[in-house]
DNA sequence: CGGCATCCCGAGGGATACTG
DNA sequence: CAGTATCCCTCGGGATGCCG
């Protein structure tokens, strides 16, 4: 299929996994959710739509069915009078929570500059545009 | 700023880095690039645009405009006759390096978990549809 | 060579309303 | 409560073409 694989190791073709997670966390809303799932442990549909502000239903129905086909989270339906919805890490997904943690921790660290380096930018680039 | 960092910690509010940094690595062509840089060490625009398979020119030079505007690389421009232009990870970019590196690892180790889980689902959920 | 500018299409994703 | 379905609009991002 690809002969692109064959020299060092290219995380650049499109048959790498690292491509497939990019899919996988670079979707917003599936790192908080996992990272929600993480500190809360089990929790119900209605619980992580509080916990994850600005999520849209839609958005988080789509999130949760996509980690649960990845295998990185377990949806159990309790069929009471209300139904009752949870969802809770896998071991998978809670293996998936540290490196998220490391890029999070990286995030409290560093954000900071990376927010006056963006200012910084911003007014020097921005001379020529106003007269 | 927030008073989000301070306990338990919520990523959940938007103001949180957790969520500029999703921003940024969420961008499927950033972190790409951010590893090309960080295997390459200095790289002319055309290395990165070779290196990194499937990336039109917009998309590379938005993406090198946005990790430039964060302080995570440098743009050094030569006035040779043919313009030649360096990229290079700053310090900072080096640092960000390594919970990416981290993420990687994960998916080198676990990818073939969650494609297994997926060709499960699949299988599972198509059931009700032929008849 | 490196990179903006323009056009343009399709997917992403929010708001709303309905169902079991 | 936990979705599913529909509308609809934004914008990500590829193709193409022009400058310094």
């Amino acid at each position: 299929m690809d002969a692109t694989t064959a020299a060092g190791f290219d995380a650049f073709a499109q048959s790498c996994p690292s491509r497939q997670l990019l899919e996988t966390i670079g979707d917003k809303w599936a790192s908080l959710t996992i990272v929600a799932l993480g500190l809360g442990g089990r929790m119900r549909y209605s619980e992580l739509s509080t916990r994850i502000a600005g999520v849209s239903q839609k958005m988080l129905t789509q999130t949760l069915r996509n980690l649960e086909r990845d295998g990185l989270l377990t949806r159990t339906v309790t069929p009471s009078v209300p139904v009752r919805v949870d969802y809770e890490l896998t071991p998978l997904g809670s293996s998936l929570l540290e490196p998220i943690c490391h890029l999070k921790l990286w995030a409290e660290a560093h954000m900071a500059e990376v927010n006056k380096a963006r200012e910084e930018y911003d007014r020097g680039k921005g001379r020529a545009v106003t007269p």
